[in-house]
DNA sequence: CTGTTGACTTAAG
DNA sequence: ACTTAAGCCAACA
């Protein structure tokens, strides 16, 4: 009964924008990518979209965070993020060009 | 509080 | 597809 408590904390708004971002960045499904704009919205503001790269780029645990797994709108991975883009490959993103992924089969598509 | 920066997004050329 | 310009939001000096 006492174990739920900390783990619903990522429903509640008791943390920064930056955490709810690794929280959502965490919730990325593998094979899946999300986009800025999409976290953004879910924090409730779908033009935070800048902030919410500031807060991955601070990234306090990248090995618990899958910030790997975002992209910006169309698909394209920031610079640096190439060796990454080898990590998504082998986690079955598809990429269309050097550094643009194919967001119509790996795009996180939410159901509920 | 003001100004700058940044892993963004949209619109126009 | 790429560049320029403007807008929005959070963190930092």
């Amino acid at each position: 009964m006492e174990v739920s408590r900390v783990e619903k904390k990522e429903e509640k708004e008791e943390m920064s924008f930056s955490e709810k971002v690794y929280q959502i960045a965490k919730r990325i499904p593998p094979g899946k990518v999300a986009t800025y704009g999409q976290i953004a919205a879910k924090l409730g503001k779908p033009k935070a979209a800048r902030a919410v790269g500031n807060a991955l780029h601070n990234n306090p645990d990248p090995k618990t965070i899958l910030c790997y797994r975002v992209v910006n709108q169309e698909g394209r991975l920031a610079p640096g993020f190439r060796e990454q883009k080898r990590k998504l490959l082998k986690e079955g993103i598809e990429f269309n060009d050097k550094n643009h992924v194919d967001l119509k089969r790996c795009l996180w598509q939410k159901s509920g």
